[in-house]
DNA sequence: CATCTCTTTGAATGACCATTCAACCAAATT
DNA sequence: AATTTGGTTGAATGGTCATTCAAAGAGATG
């Protein structure tokens, strides 16, 4: 098999190159202490570079939301198709999926929770975020509501499932910031509390 | 009545000034938008001040996140004493608070993400924050656990306080984030609706 | 009032960094 | 093989910003 147009495939591959590196040295450094640089560098590629693939750096930064957005929405889709219609297997598989070691790593979270401390002041990256919670909101909220008994609860899904978003933000939080004193497991037990009692 | 050392006071005010016009400053534009100019000017002073009073922009910051620490856990503090030897009336009293417009203000929250995102990377931040949660972790466990009936549950108070602590600082991200579609008041419920089952 | 000490000013300095671009190279096209 | 198109390099540029500091201002001290 011949493969056709051996520049748009290497041009993705650095497109993807840069990503990673940026995901990289910003999970250990922050987006301000993160130059052009050190992104290019990280990649294997020189200083000019990411202005090429990605016009500024802010925009670099965009692509890099898109992706990590994007890399959870896949996640977390897989998660949905593998546990068939049982909403039980669902609900578990999400939690499973939200602090596996690929989702939930430190590094990944601390990238995270860099965008989300900037989308107060940077609409693109606020539209991003709203686009993917939106759909997580929606979905969740469906499960749920065939696994509760709202006979005996009385409170909303919408409150649940907002509730049950929320929960996993903290102890992602808490896995950044104080991973010493807190195990991935401890979370997952906590969210599964959570909603036993709905 | 004299007022003695002038100077003294007047040192106290510019400092005061200085770092409220951080806060302020950072909530509107984020950390690193934010220059020394613009906090010595936000408080009504000149370039070299911010150096003078407190020897770098590193040092500001630490300052910074000090004092709205601190002013969280006064107003924490006050909320317990309000609440007599009664560990319902506490934790309710906790759950107003945290969710006051004082406390939980959108310029506030923005300022507590900045410097949660920069926490893996910066020990002195963390070392702030650590103190503060350790406490608000041991208070909030000592409440629950005289409100908690394990008989039924069967779930520790650790996981309990944990998973609430979590659950508020997910809800106030969603206040940053997500201000449109969601109230403090629904937060409050979701708080409450999470307790009432243990 | 004279002197000393502490605070404030704002212009000058120097470091850092995103962005640009001319020159170069490699793949595609003819 | 010759030409065109597109990707890569890395030195040069210019702007921004934290920090410094000499000079000036204002409170304390005697």
């Amino acid at each position: 098999m011949k493969r056709l147009n051996l520049r748009k495939e290497n041009k993705k591959n650095s497109n993807l190159k840069l990503i990673s590196s940026a995901i990289k040295n910003i999970s250990i450094k922050g987006i301000n202490e993160t130059t052009m640089h050190d992104v290019s560098h990280g990649a294997g590629l020189s200083q000019g570079i990411v202005n090429f693939h990605f016009k500024s750096k802010e925009l670099l930064l965009i692509e890099t939301l898109k992706f990590i957005s994007n890399e959870y929405l896949e996640s977390f889709q897989k998660c949905l198709i593998k546990s068939g219609n049982d909403p039980r297997k669902k609900i578990i598989s999400i939690i499973n999926n939200d602090f596996s070691n690929k989702i939930c790593s430190r590094d990944k979270i601390a990238v995270w929770f860099t965008f989300f401390s900037e989308m107060k002041f940077k609409p693109a990256y606020h539209q991003i975020c709203k686009e993917r919670d939106l759909y997580y909101q929606t979905v969740t909220q469906d499960i749920l509501r065939q696994l509760i008994n709202n006979e005996k609860t009385k409170i909303l899904e919408k409150n649940i499932s907002r509730g049950f978003q929320a929960l996993v933000m903290g102890l992602w939080l808490d896995q950044l910031v104080d991973h010493e004193t807190f195990s991935k497991k401890q979370a997952k037990k906590i969210c599964l509390d959570y909603l036993k009692f709905f």
